[in-house]
DNA sequence: AGCATAGTTGCGTAACTTCGCAACTATGGA
DNA sequence: TCCATAGTTGCGAAGTTACGCAACTATGCT
């Protein structure tokens, strides 16, 4: 596996808008599951299976407290990187309208 | 379409490691499809598909020059991110490393 | 032990992605 | 017009991913 199979990773791992948004919920401070799963309005099923993927990824870090597991972000980075991705994402859209109306 | 689908759309695109490799060979300017295909060792169909839905999503910017289409980086921020993301990988390479030795 | 809550895991289906191959279009020169 | 080079597009096989559902484990309380 070199750099650029595990680049890939991570991005796959970002490539889906259910992870997104639950990093999302998670920028401000650590939730439990359910408590993303509820706030998402989803299976709590699916919010494990993807809580998983990143786990695996170290994307986040798991802490079990009673019945409650509670997720972080492994790094503030992480946080860092998406809001890059998305000055990305409204540059192009901008640059877009500029195509379009210029 | 919301922000994150968007935003994983991005990501999506990012998330292969041939589309990684045609980037980092775009950092430094741009080349035409036949030379990045030389240059990574792949067909130059592979290249054409890769760097077409990269265009799509606003990615990379073509111009052809006579029998040659040369593509570049619509933005530096892509740059920007791409190199994050690498910083956010070997972050958790580092501490994934300290879970196993400490 | 029995029960409720919280979370995880396995399975099957549907949808998507990637690659190579072959056929195609586009440009420029003889 | 014919040919060579550069690039693009369509197709099909193989592999991957996401989701819901159901069954499971884990914890804490009585």
């Amino acid at each position: 596996m070199d750099i650029f199979d595990l680049h890939a990773d991570i991005c796959k791992t970002l490539a889906s808008p259910s992870r997104l948004r639950i990093i999302a919920a998670l920028r401000d401070g650590e939730m439990a599951a359910g408590e993303i799963a509820r706030g998402l309005g989803v299976h709590k099923a699916n919010v494990s299976q993807h809580l998983a993927v990143m786990r695996q990824r170290g994307i986040v870090q798991a802490r079990r407290q009673g019945l409650n597991v509670y997720y972080r972000l492994s790094s503030p980075k992480i946080i860092q990187a998406c809001d890059l991705m998305r000055e990305v994402l409204l540059e192009m859209q901008a640059s877009r309208r500029e195509v379009l109306s210029g």
